[in-house]
This record gives structure tokens, sequence and C-alpha cells, in this order.
RNA sequence: GCGGCCAUAGCUCAGUUGGCAGAGCGUCGGCUUGUGGUGCCGAAUGUCACGGGUUCGAGCCCCGUUGGUCGCCCCA
């Protein structure tokens, strides 16, 4: 790289050739099969009111303190790049006059979010996600559907033997309340024995003991208590239910009462479809129930449940089960002389009306237009020159088999339908 | 934000105790002025990431910066 080649900005990628590919091919399915299940696709804003985030995330975290792309505005206004999809698919809920009436609705994402950290595989600050939310909507089968959708979306993607679908309850506020303080008195009794880290944890955010990666710590989380023991029968048989539906809609899954969220909006179901092929960023796709959330952001009460997925991520996994599915190969039209160079343009046309990729290159003589049509992968090259002019025909002449023959031009593309 | 490792041609990489900057692939040209993909011949391409230091001499050793990578923190 010559000394003052410009850069992109450190955490950003460029997205072309086989990128490109896979990860058009990841939000091209995701879409079509989220619209199989009755999910409609939204578009908003990449940056937003500050408060948008803040309001939902509280102000102690590090996730506000350090972690999002915040600036002001000229007109003095703090805006934020979006750091996740679901604060804006809720304020935009709340902003439309949706929350009333036609519930639920059920809505589709992609695009880019942004993060402020230090990159690493499969986490960069500019990232793309694609999620679905089911936007007022209490009952289990909601969350059923919703994961049903995400394990799909794997399934036609061809990914879903690299993933695990790990499914847990927060339970609803009593269990949750409960199952904190019975936390928190285990951990207390062992603070001893806990890395330094999680003893910070116990004060701040003591369920996220339970996902600590120390060894000393996975030590005292394997033998502390669950959050069933502490389930309201309410929250009991809702989770119970969840799974029932995801039985009988034929997603595997595993209960992993370790998954945890840090948000109080978070109720009732979480889980990750994770991986062990990417290392120590092995969530592929997570979600959960934030039935508190659309309240937050200035809505009235509503019962919400959806998942997002890192598009990068998806897209790696995609690359080992053999990537995107090839693009089709082009037929070059290869024209001798000027003459035939405007006869050329007809049968492009022609082909690209009947829907056929054409290409032409723009220069160059036979053997150069031969070569050009050889990187460009073509499948056929349509020669033509003053000769076939002359009788309304051409070459077609098959680039694999190398086998070339005369064709009425007027025929030609019906040659390829 | 913290720590380990890394940075040489468009790509993948080699480069000996510090002594003339290399290979393969790709690209371009020719063998072939109406026929590509395979063959043969030839050519171009580098502030060795950037800046400083040590040395007669630095791709190689030292310091800093930038970027990548792996892990930690965090994970909405």
């Amino acid at each position: 790289m010559a000394p003052n080649q410009l850069q992109p900005p450190r955490g950003t990628h460029d997205l072309i050739g086989e990128d490109f590919a896979r990860h058009q091919h990841v939000i091209d399915t995701a879409r079509r099969i989220a619209r199989l299940y009755g999910f409609a696709e939204w578009a908003t804003p990449i940056f937003e009111d500050t408060r948008v985030f803040s309001r939902t995330l509280g102000d102690t975290s590090d996730v506000v303190t350090k972690e999002m792309y915040t600036f002001e505005d000229r007109g003095g206004e703090s805006v934020t790049l979006r750091p996740e999809g679901t604060a804006g698919v809720c304020r935009a809920f709340v902003s439309n006059g949706l929350t009333q009436g036609n519930l639920p609705r059920k809505v589709f994402y992609a695009g880019p979010m942004f993060r402020y950290e230090r990159p690493q595989k499969g986490r960069q600050r500019q990232f793309h996600q694609i999620g679905i939310e089911v936007l007022g909507a209490a009952e289990p089968l909601a969350d059923a559907e919703v994961i049903a959708c995400g394990w799909h979306i794997q399934r036609e993607l061809g990914i879903e033997e690299g993933t695990v679908l790990e499914v847990n309850t927060l339970g609803d506020a009593p269990s949750r309340d409960a199952y904190r303080a019975a936390l928190v008195a285990y951990f207390s009794a062992h603070r001893e024995a806990l890395s330094a880290e999680s003893q910070v944890r116990l004060e701040k955010n003591p369920m996220r003991i339970l996902d600590s990666k120390e060894a000393q710590d996975r030590a005292l989380v394997a033998d502390a208590p669950t959050i069933f023991a502490q389930l309201t029968d309410e929250a009991r048989v809702f989770f119970e239910t969840v799974c029932a539906h995801l039985e009988r809609l034929g997603v595997p899954y595993r209960v992993n009462p370790r998954i945890v969220r840090g948000l109080d909006y978070y109720s009732h179901t979480a889980f990750e479809f994770v991986t062990e092929r990417l290392g120590a960023q092995g969530t592929v796709m997570a979600g959960g129930r934030y039935n508190g959330l659309v309240e937050a952001m200035g809505g009235p009460p509503t019962p919400s449940v959806g998942w997002a997925a890192g598009i990068e991520r998806v897209a790696m996994l995609l690359e080992a089960v053999g990537g995107a599915p090839a693009a089709p190969r082009p037929v070059a039209v290869i024209p001798v002389g000027d003459a035939a160079e405007a006869a050329a343009l007809d049968v492009l046309q022609a082909l690209r009306s009947a829907g056929v990729v054409a290409e032409i290159a723009y220069k160059g003589n036979l053997k150069r237009r031969m070569e050009r049509a050889n990187k460009i992968s073509a499948r056929y090259a349509v020669i033509l020159g003053d000769a076939e002019l002359a009788e309304g025909r051409v070459q077609l002449r098959d680039l694999d088999s190398g086998t070339q023959e005369s064709v009425l031009a007027a025929a030609l593309p019906a040659r390829f339908v």
C-alpha cells in the first residue's frame, strides 16, 4: 500500500465481489423467508435522537458511556448512529401512530449499525444486521414463530448445522427479582472465589457473572441456582408453551439457563443461535421478549419479541458451506467491425429484453473481446461480422465446449429461455 | 479501554549472523491482423505500513504511530 494511500476508517470494511455476494444473499434470503411469515420490511434512519438509545439503555453501562457514535449536529442536537435496530423500530412504531389497532405489527429490517469498539473478527465498528420484531403480541406463539423464522432463514442458507439454538427464560418481573436476589446471595457467599471482574459484576450486574469466561467463575456458575426455581407459575407455563411450540414447529433447541440479558425491559424468552466457528464472537443471532421497551419509548405497554443477526457473522458461516449461489453467466456479444458494432446493439437489446444477461466489450478486436468474454465468465459468445450481417445471422459459440454454430439473429433470444 | 501476535509487488508468501528486493499466482505484451479458456516466449509493478533511533550499512535490531489479527472488557 502506497504511503499516502487513504485507508478505510478503523473497523469499517468494503463489500466487494464475493463478500458482497454473500452479504446480499443473506439479506435476500432473510427478506424472502420473513415475508413467508408475514413480516413487512421497514427502513428507519441510521441515526436517531440520542435519547432513542440512551432512554432505553440506562446511563451507567459501557454501552452508553463508550460504545455509541454520538455527536452534535450543526443545530446542536445530540444524535447517535444507531447501534442496533430494535430501538429505532420501536421509535418508528410510536412516531407513526401504529400503537393502536392492527396488532401485532410484524417488521423486518436490514441495514448498517455502528458501535465504537475495538474491532476483531465478526465485530466491526460499522457492521450490518438483519432483524425481525413482532410488536404487540403477548402470546408465546409469537416467541416461537420469531425463533422459527430465524431458524428457517439459517436452514435456507444452509448454515443451520453450524449453529445451535439455546433458549432460556428470564421470567416475569417477580421471577426476575427473586432470581436476582438468589444469585446475589449465592455469589456473595462465595465472593472471595470470584474473579476480580465478577466481584465488580456482583455489584453492578450480577446476572452477567453467569456468562463469565473466567475459569474460576465457571466452576461457581456451574453450581449456581437457575431461574427455574424462582419462576412464577405464569412464567413457567409461558416458557413451557414456547418450548412446546418450538417442538411442534420442528425447531431443534436446547435449554441454556445461563443466557442472560442486562436490561430490565427484557422478560420471558431469551435465545441465541451460537457457533463454535467464529471464536469469541460466536453469537450469530440473538433475541428475546422485551415487553417494556415500547413503553420506555413513550408508547403504550406493547409486549414484543424479536431478534437480530449479524450479517457478517452469518456470511462467514455461509462462506464455510460454499458461499452464495453463483451469478448467472452472461452472453458476450462480439462484433467485428464498425457496422457489426452498431448491429450488436440490436442483439444486446433483444437479449436483455428477453431477460438474458448480455454484455459487450467496449473496445478491442475479436481476440481481445474473446479474452474479455472469458474473464467475465461468459457462457456463450455471439459473434457477428460483415459476413454474418449480410445474412441476418450470428455465430453462437459455446465457450465451455468450444463448439460454434450459425444462428438466425432473430431466433437468438429464444435459444436462452 | 487493556494485553499477545502480525504488516515485504494487485494476491499468497520467502528473504540466512544486519551486506545489491525475491518466488508463485495475477496483470500486460508477443507467438496468433475473424476466435477465448490449456501451451511457449517476454515485460512491468515495491518510500519493505508510517515516523524516528542504533549502525560504515536496516526489510531484519530499538522506540513511537497507524492498521490488521487473537483474547479480555462489553455485548443494546
